[in-house]
DNA sequence: TGACATGTCAAACAAATGTTTTAATTATTT
DNA sequence: AAATAATTAAAACATTTGTTTGACATGTCA
């Protein structure tokens, strides 16, 4: 008799909704039934060892040893590895994103300044969360250099409303349509500052010791880049004759001269003569 | 007999030693020599796979396949997958820098804005260049959110004094002393509009896929970068009266009362007025 | 109570993978 | 050419790791 329900995708699903039947009968908050423990240990201790080594470098051993359970249990509850890590990257951005909406609960009136201030603020502090909120942030970071299957749905619900809202405010400050290119460079610039110190948390931390990275760095990190950005956008000077005639905006000679890999004009300036 | 040469770091890099005298007797070019020619392909390859799969899902099996060498080769060649790891990632940060230094061609009397578009320009030109350099960039990337020990080595001998050069320029621009910790905020913000199309070219790629990031794409995204910058530091707001008393700088209330998901008033210090 | 579904556990499986071994081959030196 | 050193090759080794198996326990409900 083979009784593992967990053969197909569809014998799973219907194993959990017989599950979540019985929990309404048995306890008013799924979250306390002692009916999935085993489960929600898994969820918990997947947490910790994804956000903290990896999706790769975990191993469901160390998942199932501190959730107490079975080495089978991360196949019997979720059906597979990769499973376990979408639900737990699921799981973690609910909760995240519930603690900290993009607007905080700036009011829907305020001028776009203020909503901007906020939408830099709640980025960090999702990074910055101390407690099991970080996580979130921590497996992004690894999604976006080694994205998994599991960073398409996110993409579609959370991510590409956060762009679109940005976009809208950045428009409102820069005035113009939130199509417009320039709108888009300016959003990366804003979304770039933030995430950055997610990803680079290892250089900086190495390059500058003292610069601390934590929920109490939030305010002051925040204020900066919010500072940064609208100086920046309140005075930046005219969207250069962009688009018609294309403008090297730079070194002229040097962007094309390096593109087309010719080593001669590199060194223009007589520079380091090396061999 | 044990004619295996890796044995221990000494005898290794003895045998190199060794292999040197060789080529330098029977070839001018040591990149030209037949000799080392498994050496320099497992190196090729190498790069290859771990720019694009990176170290842990690299297998050694598959670089001496590309390489077109035994599966011993590695070990016989650079005694371990990890060393041949930093062999690689040492390679291409040279290549890298020696193709593009930071401030490629521009003169030493240049002023510092000047001399700052070059810094973004170099940036991104070692990430988007088409070829073999991009590796740098991409292997960098997974550095970043896993570091290995080859991280170490780079930081002091290229990246940190990077980052004291761009301090030195931005300090220029800004007026006041490198330590400043104004100064500190403005490299992180110029810093982390570069590293952005490192990192989070996925995402950008599947929310903009008519975004190009390409060796087309530096020039206008250089040239933003250092608009956007410029603007910024030529126009920032008095450094806020923030260091002497420990200000919540923000929401204070606000992280709190949101997540009881109360719109709050999110700008608590009348410090910023728009003008 | 007995039948049945659900969950847990120890053991084993199967595949992947870094590394080593041993022998054969090639190049260099004497 | 002989001897010696360097390199390559095939096979095997030793571990790790995701997954499966089959027995056993537990709780539910007729």
């Amino acid at each position: 008799m083979n009784l593992k329900p967990v053969e197909s995708r569809e014998l799973r699903v219907e194993s959990q909704k017989q599950r979540a039947k019985r929990q309404a009968q048995t306890a008013l908050d799924p979250r306390h039934s002692t009916l999935d423990q085993t489960r929600r240990q898994l969820l918990e201790a997947a947490g910790e060892v994804f956000a903290e080594i990896g999706f790769r470098n975990a191993t469901v051993r160390e998942i199932c040893r501190r959730a107490g359970a079975n080495v089978a249990a991360v196949n019997y509850h979720f059906g597979d590895k990769e499973s376990l890590y979408a639900e737990v990257l699921r799981d973690s951005q609910q909760k995240a994103f519930e603690k900290y909406p993009p607007l905080l609960g700036v009011a829907a009136d305020a001028p776009p300044e203020e909503k901007l201030r906020a939408f830099i603020q709640s980025f960090l502090l999702r990074i910055f969360d101390s407690g099991s909120i970080t996580r979130f942030g921590k497996m992004m970071s690894r999604e976006m250099v080694e994205p998994t299957g599991a960073l398409d749905l996110l993409l579609e619900v959370r991510i590409r409303p956060m762009a679109d809202q940005l976009r809208g405010l950045v428009s409102e400050i820069l005035g113009g349509s939130p199509d417009d290119e320039e709108v888009r460079l300016c959003c990366f610039s804003v979304v770039s500052q933030c995430v950055f110190f997610h990803h680079c948390r290892t250089m900086i931390t190495r390059l500058f010791p003292d610069q601390r990275l934590d929920a109490s760095a939030v305010a002051p990190l925040a204020g900066h880049i919010a500072r940064f950005s609208l100086a920046a956008m309140k005075h930046l000077p005219d969207p250069e004759p962009s688009r018609s005639k294309p403008v090297p905006a730079l070194p002229r000679g040097v962007a094309e001269a390096n593109v087309r890999r010719k080593p001669a004009d590199l060194t223009p300036r007589g520079k380091r003569r090396r061999r």
